[in-house]
Order: structure tokens, then C-alpha cells, then sequence
RNA sequence: GCCCCUGUGGCGGAAUGGUAGACGCGCUCGACUCAAAAUCGAGUUCCUAACCGGAGUGUCCGUUCGAGUCGGACCAGGGGCACCA
């Protein structure tokens, strides 16, 4: 059984073994401490692809060392199964969304099953599976009765020819990715999550994650966006039919005597008020051209439309400022209004400047400056209260205190908090989603479906040869009688957002019994997720529903569980080079052959355009199939290349070269272990020094997710391991040094724990523990410096005084020619590191 | 536009404010071999023929006995921006 190592043979024989033996399957009532690992479920797009396998692979190091540390694991699978790609699929290949998902997941569980992960796929879950959704929808109709359900008005991207509503990135350039009509914003009925009911929680649990990267906590932050201002009204000079006044939010009140304009958004009453007159139509019209995104209304070009409207100032009625309606306004964020600062805001400055209003300094660094104009742009920063009547010389936090606390005693505004997190919108005008269990009756509005109906399931007989909501055109599906009053009534044929889908699963997999979503006590034998490991490309929307959806979860009853996830990890990308064609379509790399220095399209031979390394993504078409690679290496290789070299938490460009060096190492670790080592009773103790220092950093470094460092001090090892004479202290050092690789290289090591003549499988097996007194060197290499530079290197007894430390490093030849007879003016001395003479 | 992150040899990267380049890839030379593959050994930041030495962690400035690491400004690349998942 010597020789090569042969994944092939290995690779199937221990995962059968595993599956048999149900190693992996997690007990809820095992009285082992609990941990449970969990990385971001995949959406089933066809293929795994690097990224899962870099992601999985992670996930399961941590859950194998836990496992041999003596853990209960639970660490499952399951697929994000709803989505917008299966009804691409559907119109593109005349196929039923669910069938293309099924068969995804077919062939991405045998792909995942192939690199032996330690899951349990007892517990396996698909989303798009009625067992799964009708669970889902039971929780909505639970937090529909709870009050955190509603319906509004909300814009989305519409795409005039085709006659249906765009996600983001169906809108390209402002125009629809069929049609290429130019996209509009239209409003439809919507419903939402109270997720702005949870702000103030949601902000305040970010403290606790304290197993979280700070970047993550930070977003999230940012993203909840609280800040303290003033909420005010200017009235109007003359009273339209609507109002007779325009509410505003500012987190800056003191600079109120520095507004040069009030600008609304065009969705705003004033604005909609103002519709009969053509030219106010018209801009208005224009302002509803393009799409939706934030970026995109914040990158266009800022316009405004003079309604002829003036308001008075608060604290001056003779003061007048003119309306505008203005593109760059929204009226999702605070009432939908703004005022305008120029001098102190650089988006009011462009403003300003274009329609020529006037630009007045009210803030500045001192009172010397008060008449220092504004440059060319915009001065945000704080200082003292400039050219403002009674604030003149306050510092900023002061004024604004004031102003709040005048307008307060006035009675024309108060001073408030405002959150930039705005409410979940779930709608979506999609068939391929779990649908939204909700009945529309004439007489008694929205009634949710009875429990007992549920799960509201999706018809199969749908076809996706026009576009728009196939559930909507359905001739029998929507139509029901009324569950209150038994009228004829309709479905609502929007379904979930599938972030809906994502922000329960780890509950439903830590319990899953037929009848209800989940046992509240199974649920939290398992809960939090001691370590989740996912893109970072989620660090905002998924992690912040998942912890909304589990509070109110919370808050209804339903779990103790606040936060779902205590340890976050984000791991980089896989990126690749990108190929395109001579007409622009992306190509895939096995579309595309290298020919010297150049590329050609493999079916034209046409040349081919070297992109950017990039994300490894479906729509840029330069993912890599792991599927092959798994073939000719071993599950062992990809693993171990999965987490070699690149940090976890950054990129990983793919390479060839990598995976053979990783294969290289997994031969050098089979013949440690096959190759017959004659024992002797020689001892070597600087390689026992080596070996527990292994063990300790070893450890040390999957625990925090540095499994680069991990690989690096495996190859260490082996290096010595190679050069040590046998001895029996080498016969350990192999046998431990199956147990460190097990984690990572899980087949060869339970091939080569066999092989040793060990008693039952690695992934039972402890962990190996490390003496720390066995890993000190009594000898150290002291650095010696002058004047900061390094001038020699110096052997020293551990423990060295100043004193010695201090004589040695003057005795040095360098030094003395380097001091050439100058005095040392100081001398510093780290011990058992570094002596570092000034002169 | 706004928020967040990242820049170190030919490449991926390592380095509690204390010897920059661990470890791997690649490359060069050598051993083994009839030859190759595999394997093993040596070398590999740049400048200088070599020694001595000098320069060097995106750029500039600062703090410090000492900066890849801390602070400031800038440049470049990436992620997110609420209907991709």
C-alpha cells in the first residue's frame, strides 16, 4: 500500500465510509458541548464553482477540528433554491424553473459530495421545496398578525416594451437588458418588513458581535445610519391646495441661516400638486426616466425646476426662499424634502452654483473668517457659528442645540432622530418565489390564508413565452374564495424576496420537524451559529435581514435567540481572467484556447480579448469547474490549494500552478507515513521543539481563520520531519502530523491513519495537545543595530541581561567599524530580540 | 456620488512598533537516470563583477532610538449602495 497516493481509490472509499458510519450526522441531545459551523447555503446555479469550494472548504476545517476536539458538530447544507436565474433559464431553454433547479441540485450535491465534506446532509433543505416555504409563509402570516406586515407605494424599474418590472441588474445603462427600452420608475402596491421598528436593536447588537469583523459591523452601522437633527416645517408664503407647509429633516441645524433654497422630490404632494402646469409636468416626467439605484440618482446630473413657490424662514418671516423640485430629492429618506446649505454641503454647492442661488459662509474655522468667501467647493467641516444673527460665535454642537431648542420652545420643529435604514420591501413581481400567503377580498381587505391551507404552493402549469408574472395570468391559481367572508377573491401573485428565504434556514436546520418551522428548544440547543463564513458581498442586506428576521422572531415568541450569528467570517473571492468575443459576449475559459501569447475562441477561432482578473461570476463567465480538477488531483488537493498561500479573507486567484504544488504536498505527506523509518532510541530535542510548536500554532491559527499560517507551518513540519533521523520521537511527529493535516487533507489522513495501524478513524480522533515547556529554544538570535539600522546578528543565551546584552553587541567588529570611536549616546536593549545603539 | 476594504520580490503571501521577504509557486544550477517523469540538494528583492556597502513594503509628509505596522494627505484597485445571490 505504498507508493502513490491514489485519491481516486481513497477519495470514494472514505466518503462511503463516512455516509455509512453517519460520522457527520449531528445529535441535538448529545450532551458533548455543541458548536455549530455553518457557511452561506449556495444558490444552485448549475455547477459549484471555486468559490463555494473555497468557502466550504473553510467551513469544514473548523468543523472537523471542533469535531475532534470533542464537539457535538452540526455543520449542514442546503440550497438558496429560489431566484431570478431559473426563470431566466425558463425563457431562454423552454424549461420549468423548478425542473432546471432540481437537476442544479442534483448535480451540485455529487459535486459537493465529492470533495468530502464533513455535513450532514440529513438535514439537507431546499427553499424552493413546499416543506421548506410553507414554514416560511407560516412565519409571514405570524409577523402579519404581529403588526410588522404592511402594504405601500414604492417605485420600481419598469421596462415600458416588454411590460414588466427589471431587477438593478437587468437595467443596463438606464435602459432594459432585452428591450433596450428606456427604463422608467413606476409605483406599484408593495409589501413591506417593519425591519426600521428594529433599528435602534439591530444598531445596538452590533456591540455584541464581538467575533465579527469590525468592516462588517462598521457597514452595518453606516447602513442603520442614526443621526440626531431637527425636524422642522417652513410654512408656505402661499398656501397651495395640499399643505400650506414643507417639513424637513437636517442633522446640521446650525447652519439654518446659511439655506439658500428648499428643494422637494418630484414624488413629493407639493410636486404632484404642481402637475397641471405642463412645464412642471414635463420635469417631473424627465425626473422618472432611469432607474431606481441609489447610485445611479446620485451619480446623474442634478436638476431642479423653480416652482414659483416661496417659504418664509422660521426665524425670519421677511425671509423668503424659493422651491424647487429637485432629481437628486428622495422621497423615501426623511419627508421627502430638503433644505439647501451650499457653503456647507457639496451636493447644495452644485446645486446653487447651476441655478445661481447664493452661497453664504455660515460656519468657520474661527471668527477671523466669518467673510472668507466659499472656495469651489463646499466647506463641511465643523467650527463656530458665522453670519447667524444669536449663534454668532457658538461652536457647532452648541448652535445646533440652540436652534433645536428655540425651534422647540417656538413650536416650529423639535429635535429628533433619524435613521437612514429605510423598510423591507418583499414584493416581487416574480413567479419563481415563495408566494406571498395572502388573499385579497373586496370587503375585508388583506386576509391571510389559514394555517390549515398552507402551504399556498405554485402552480406547475406555467409558461415564460411573454414576459411579466406568469402567477398574475394564471386562468385558476389566484382566484379563491374569501377565507373570512367567503366572497370571490384573488391571491396576491407577488412572492418573497428570496433574502426572506435565506434569513430562517439556519434555524430550520438546526430543527426540523414536518408540522411547524422549527422546535424552539431543538433550535436553540444549537443557536447562534458559532462561526458563519460567507462572501463578503453580503455584509450588509443578508446579515442584516437574517438578524431583523430572528429578533422579530424573538419578539413574537417564537425563539430566545437575538442574534442568529456570534462568529462572522468573510472570506475573499475566487477571481480568474474574463475572455470576451469580438461582438462583447463573455466566454467562458473552456470556450477559450491560449495560442502563444494571444487567445482564440475555440468554435470561431476568432480572437479573443484578455479581460480583467475578476470575480469568478456566472454573468462575466469566467468561472472555473472544479469538477475536472477534482478528477486529476484528489478532493485532498483542492482543499489543501483552497486554503494555501492567499488569506481567507482575500482574494484567491486561480492557478494551476498552485493546485500542483498542493498535490505535491499531499504525496510528501503519504510517503512520511508509508516510507518504513528503522526506530532508534536517539532523541533529537530541537525537532520535539518544532513539533509542539506546530501543534500550538497549528490550532492557534484555525481558530482564528488564518489557515494559510496553518498550511505554512505544516510544511515546516514536514520539512523537518524529512530531515529528522529515524527515531521513535519521528515516528510520533508523523503520526501527529496526520492528525494536524486531518482537518484539511481529511482522506489522506484517515489512508494514512490506517496505514499507521491506528485504531478507528481520524475524524474521531483527539486533537493532539502540545506541552508548552518543550517549546522554548535556549538559544536566541539577538539583532544588533546602529542607529536603527541592523549591522549584525548576534548568538545569545536565552534570558540575557541589559548589561550582557549591551557588552556583547559593542564587542561586535560591525559595530565598532560602523561607531568608528563615537560614543553611544543610548542604548536600547529588547530582550532576547534586539540591541539598537544610538550614537 | 456615498459607505467599507486592500496595496510588500517574477507570483501568492509572512512579519505582538524591534533581523522585511517565513512558507509556497516559478525560475537557475546540481544529484539520481541511458533519457525523462518523479524525487532530493543548493541558490533566488534590487543596485554593485564580487566584497564592503547602498536602496527597498503604492506616493508624499509626520511621530519614534526604531515604522510594512501608528497619524495625516494623496494615488490605484476591489466590494456594497436596498429587485443578482
Amino acid at each position: 500500500m505504498t507508493g502513490r497516493f491514489d485519491p481516486s481509490q481513497a477519495d470514494r472509499r472514505w466518503q462511503a465510509r463516512w455516509e455509512d458510519e453517519r460520522t457527520f450526522e449531528a445529535n441535538s441531545t448529545s450532551s458533548k458541548p455543541k458548536t455549530y459551523v455553518l457557511e452561506m447555503f449556495p444558490y444552485p446555479s448549475g455547477r459549484i464553482h471555486m468559490g463555494h469550494v473555497r468557502n466550504y472548504t473553510m467551513g469544514d476545517v473548523i468543523a472537523r477540528y471542533r469535531r475532534m476536539q470533542g464537539h457535538e458538530v452540526l455543520h449542514p447544507m442546503g440550497w438558496d433554491a429560489f431566484g431570478m436565474p431559473a426563470e431566466n433559464a425558463a425563457m431562454e431553454r423552454k424549461v420549468h424553473p423548478g425542473q432546471w433547479t432540481w437537476a442544479n441540485i442534483a448535480t451540485m450535491r455529487r459535486q459537493l459530495k465529492q470533495l468530502g465534506f464533513a455535513l450532514d446532509w440529513s438535514r439537507e433543505l431546499a427553499t424552493c421545496d413546499p416543506s421548506y416555504y410553507g414554514h416560511e409563509q407560516a412565519l409571514f402570516i405570524d409577523l402579519f398578525n404581529a403588526g410588522l406586515v404592511y402594504r405601500k407605494e414604492s417605485e420600481v424599474n419598469w421596462d415600458p416594451v416588454d411590460m414588466t418590472v427589471l431587477a438593478n441588474e437587468q437595467v443596463i445603462d438606464g435602459k432594459g437588458w432585452r428591450s433596450g427600452a428606456p427604463v422608467e420608475r413606476r409605483k406599484l402596491s408593495q409589501w413591506f418588513l417593519k425591519i426600521t421598528d428594529f433599528a435602534e436593536h439591530l444598531l445596538e447588537g452590533l456591540a455584541t458581535l464581538d467575533h465579527w469583523p469590525d468592516k462588517v459591523r462598521l457597514m452595518q452601522e453606516n447602513w442603520i445610519g442614526k443621526s440626531r437633527g431637527l425636524k422642522f416645517r417652513f410654512r408656505l408664503v402661499e398656501p397651495t391646495a395640499e399643505t400650506s407647509e414643507i417639513e424637513v429633516f437636517t442633522t446640521r441645524p446650525d447652519t439654518i441661516f446659511g439655506a439658500s433654497f428648499v428643494a422637494v422630490s418630484p414624488e413629493h404632494p407639493i410636486a404632484l400638486g404642481l402637475a397641471a402646469r405642463p412645464d412642471a409636468a414635463e420635469f417631473i416626467r424627465r425626473c422618472k426616466a432611469g432607474g431606481t439605484t441609489a447610485a445611479e440618482l446620485e451619480t446623474q446630473e442634478k436638476l431642479g425646476f423653480d416652482t414659483g413657490l416661496e417659504v418664509a424662514h422660521p426665524l425670519d418671516p421677511d425671509w423668503r426662499l424659493p422651491v424647487y423640485i429637485a432629481n437628486f430629492v428622495l422621497m423615501d429618506y426623511g419627508s421627502g424634502a430638503i433644505f439647501g446649505v451650499p457653503g456647507h454641503d457639496q451636493r447644495d454647492f452644485e446645486f446653487a452654483t447651476k441655478y445661481k442661488l447664493p452661497i453664504p459662509r455660515v460656519v468657520a474655522p474661527s471668527v477671523a473668517e466669518a467673510s472668507a468667501p466659499i472656495g469651489s467647493e463646499a466647506d463641511v467641516g465643523h467650527g463656530i457659528a458665522v453670519n447667524s444673527r444669536f449663534l454668532d460665535g457658538m461652536i457647532t454642537e452648541a448652535a445646533a442645540a440652540e436652534v433645536i431648542r428655540r425651534a422647540e420652545s417656538a413650536g416650529w420643529g423639535e429635535g429628533t432622530v433619524a435613521w437612514r435604514l429605510r423598510d423591507w420591501g418583499v414584493s416581487r413581481q416574480r413567479y419563481w418565489g415563495t408566494p406571498i400567503p395572502i388573499i385579497h377580498c373586496q370587503g375585508c381587505g388583506p386576509v391571510p390564508v389559514p394555517s390549515g391551507r398552507l402551504p399556498v404552493t405554485l402552480p406547475e402549469d406555467v409558461s415564460f413565452d411573454v414576459p411579466g408574472n406568469p402567477l398574475d395570468r394564471h386562468p385558476t391559481w389566484k382566484h379563491v374564495g374569501c377565507p373570512s367572508c367567503g366572497a370571490a377573491a384573488v391571491r396576491e401573485t407577488d412572492t418573497l424576496d428570496t433574502f426572506v428565504d435565506s434569513s430562517w434556514y439556519f434555524i430550520r436546520f438546526a430543527s426540523q420537524p414536518a408540522d411547524r418551522p422549527f422546535d424552539r428548544a431543538e433550535a436553540e440547543a444549537w443557536l447562534p451559529v458559532a462561526q458563519y463564513i460567507g462572501g463578503v458581498e453580503h455584509a450588509i442586506l443578508h446579515l442584516l435581514y437574517a438578524r431583523f428576521w430572528t429578533r422579530a422572531l424573538q419578539r413574537i415568541g417564537r425563539i430566545g435567540v437575538a442574534e442568529p450569528f456570534k462568529g462572522l467570517f468573510t472570506q475573499g473571492m475566487v477571481t480568474h481572467e474574463t475572455y470576451r468575443a469580438g461582438d462583447g459576449s463573455w466566454l467562458s475559459p473552456d470556450e477559450v484556447r491560449r495560442d502563444g501569447d494571444d487567445y482564440v475562441q475555440i468554435a470561431t477561432g476568432q480572437p479573443v480579448a484578455l479581460g480583467r482578473v475578476e470575480k469568478m461570476s456566472k454573468s462575466k463567465r469566467n468561472t472555473i469547474d472544479p469538477e475536472p480538477i477534482l478528477e486529476k488531483y484528489g478532493a485532498d488537493a483542492v482543499r489543501w490549494f483552497m486554503l494555501s498561500d492567499s488569506p481567507p479573507e482575500r482574494d484567491l486567484e486561480w492557478s494551476e500552478a498552485g493546485i500542483e504544488g498542493a498535490s505535491r504536498f499531499v504525496q510528501r505527506v503519504w510517503r512520511l507515513a508509508t516510507a518504513s523509518a528503522a526506530h532508534s532510541e536517539r532523541e533529537d530535542d530541537g525537532f520535539e521543539r518544532k513539533l509542539h510548536r506546530t501543534i500550538a500554532a497549528v490550532g492557534e491559527a484555525i481558530e482564528g481563520l488564518q489557515f494559510n499560517k496553518a498550511v505554512a507551518q505544516l510544511y515546516e513540519l514536514v520539512s523537518a520531519v524529512e530531515k529528522a533521523p529515524p527515531s521513535a520521537s519521528r515516528a510520533q511527529a508523523v503520526r501527529i502530523l496526520v492528525l494536524l493535516v486531518a482537518p484539511m487533507a481529511p482522506h489522506l489522513a484517515e489512508e494514512a491513519w490506517a496505514h499507521l495501524g491506528e485504531q478507528g478513524m481520524v475524524a474521531d480522533a483527539p486533537w493532539p495537545t502540545f506541552d508548552s515547556s518543550l517549546m522554548v529554544d535556549e538559544q536566541v538570535t539577538l539583532a544588533v543595530q546602529v542607529n536603527g539600522k541592523l549591522r549584525d546578528t548576534l548568538n545569545a543565551p536565552r534570558g540575557l541581561d541589559r548589561a550582557a546584552a549591551e557588552a556583547l553587541a559593542l564587542a561586535s567588529d560591525k559595530v565598532q567599524r560602523q561607531l568608528d570611536g563615537a560614543m553611544p549616546r543610548k542604548v536600547i536593549v529588547v530582550p532576547d530580540r534586539l540591541v539598537n545603539i544610538v550614537a
